[in-house]
DNA sequence: ATGAGCAATATTTTCGAAAATAGAGAATTT
DNA sequence: AAATTCTCTATTTTCGAAAATATTGCTCAT
C-alpha cells in the first residue's frame, strides 16, 4: 500500500529501466545534471527510487546515445562538453542531416507535406504567443524538434534516422548551455519557414544547403557564447 | 574455490556485462545465433553463466548497436535480417563511409599511411597462405576488418567512427549469412590494393569511389546469394 | 617532510530471489 | 461454435543484499 507511493512511477516508457533512461536523458539535455557530474548509484537511488540493475540498464543506453560516459569499475558520469566534441557532432549532424532530407524530399507524400506545414504552423504559433526567449520554453523546443523530426521523416532510412535523433539529443544540451549565457536568442523562425519551402516545393539542393546553414551557425552561435563553459578540448 | 570454474571468464571487456555483449556479439555476428532467435535469459544464464541484471545490461548495448531487439515485457531477440535493412544498411554505411575516408586522406600523417600499407600487407599474407575460401577464416575476417579501420582512422571523428563500427558489425553478419550460400567468394584483393593506393596517393575521389563501389558490390552480391534466408521486409 | 604499505571506507558490480507481466489452455457463458 | 473469463505456467523485470574493486586516510620507516 503504502510502498506505491515510494514506489518510482513509469511515465513514458513501458519498462522502469528505458522510463528513468528518459528522464534521466532529460536532466542532461536541459544541464539539470552538468557536463561531467559524477552519476553516483546511491544518489540515483535516492532521486530515481530504482535500484542498482535497473539504474545501470538505464545508463547503459544513455552511453550508447553518447550523453553519458563510463569508466569501468569507475563508474559513470555525465559526458564531458568539449569544443571538439561540438565540432565533430556539428560534422556528424549536417552530413547525416543533409542526406535525410534529400531523400525526405524525393519520397515524401501528401502526409509528409501536411505533417511539416503544421509542424512549423504550431512553432510559428507558440513563437507569436512568446514572442521575447521563446527558445527556453519547453513547448517551443518540443514543437522544434517535432518540425526537424518531420522535415526528414520520409526518409525511409531508419538506421540514420536513429543515428540522427541521438545526436540531435547532444546538439541540443550544447544549445541549453549556450542559451544560459546568451543575451538574446537568434531568430530563426525565417530559417525554418524557408527549410518548409523549400521542402515541400522540393527543392532538394536548397534544402540541403539550408539545413546544412542551419546547423552550422547554431553551432557557431553555442561556440561563441558558450566558450566560457566549454573546456577547451 | 570450485566456483570459480563455474565463474564465467572475463576475456575482452573489464566488466563481465561488456564482456559477454562481446561475446554475444561474435555469436550474432557470425550467425551461431539465428536472425529472430528468441533470446530467453534462463537459456542465456546458462550458456553464460551470468544472471539476469548482468545479461540485461548486455542485451541493452547491442539493441543500441542493432544486433539485437527488444520488445517490451517480451524479451529479446536476435535482430531479423531482411532486404529493407540490408539497403538501409548499406546506404548508411556508404554515407558515412566515404566521409570518414575523405577526411581521413584530407588528415592522416606518416603513422596512419604505414597503419594502411600494413594493415593490408597482413591481409594479403592471409590470402596467399589460403588462397582457397580465405574469406571464411576467422584471422582474415579480423585482418580485413583491421584494413577498412585503418583507412578512416584518421578522420578524426569519434562520434561517425563509433557509427561506423556499428555498421560494419552489422553488415559482417549479412557477409556471414551470404556465405553460406555463395559457391565461391569474390575476390576483393584488387579493390583493397586499389583504396589503399588511393588513399596513400592522396587521392580523394577515387578512394571515395572506390569504397562506396566496394560496399554497394559487396551487399548486391549478399544480396543475390543470401536472397534464400532473407526475409522479403 | 615524503613515500610505501596497509587498514578503513566508499563505490561499483554481480547475483539470484521475489514481484510483475504475458501467454496458453481449460472452463463457462452466450 | 465463438467469445469471455479464469487459472496456471513461462518469462521478463525489479530489487537490495553480497562480492569485488577502487579510494581515502593513516602509520611508520626513511
Amino acid at each position: 500500500m503504502t510502498t506505491t507511493a515510494l514506489k518510482a512511477r513509469k511515465e513514458f516508457g513501458k519498462t522502469l529501466a528505458s522510463d528513468i533512461a528518459h528522464r534521466l536523458r532529460n536532466e542532461i539535455v536541459t544541464c539539470q545534471l552538468k557536463p561531467n557530474e559524477s552519476l553516483k548509484f546511491d544518489a540515483l537511488r535516492l532521486s530515481f527510487g530504482a535500484s542498482f540493475s535497473t539504474l545501470r540498464e538505464a545508463l547503459t543506453l544513455l552511453v550508447a546515445e553518447g550523453l553519458v560516459v563510463a569508466e569501468e569499475q569507475r563508474g559513470y558520469k555525465v559526458a564531458p562538453v568539449t569544443l571538439e566534441d561540438l565540432h565533430d557532432l556539428t560534422h556528424a549532424r549536417i552530413l547525416i542531416e543533409v542526406d535525410l532530407i534529400r531523400r525526405s524530399i524525393e519520397r515524401g507524400d501528401d502526409d509528409w507535406e501536411i505533417r511539416v506545414i503544421s509542424c512549423l504552423h504550431r512553432l510559428a504559433k507558440i513563437e507569436e504567443r512568446a514572442p521575447e526567449d521563446y527558445a527556453g520554453n519547453a513547448e517551443w523546443k518540443s514543437a522544434h524538434r517535432q518540425f526537424h523530426e518531420a522535415l526528414v521523416s520520409a526518409s525511409g532510412s531508419p538506421t540514420l534516422l536513429a543515428v540522427r535523433n541521438s545526436l540531435f539529443d547532444r546538439a541540443e544540451r550544447y544549445r541549453n548551455l549556450s542559451a544560459l549565457y546568451r543575451p538574446r536568442p537568434r531568430d530563426k523562425a525565417g530559417e525554418h519557414r524557408a527549410l518548409m519551402q523549400a521542402g515541400i516545393g522540393r527543392n532538394a539542393d536548397q534544402a540541403c544547403a539550408l539545413i546544412a546553414s542551419h546547423i552550422q551557425t547554431t553551432s557557431d552561435n553555442v561556440a561563441k557564447y558558450a566558450a566560457g563553459v566549454i573546456s577547451a578540448g
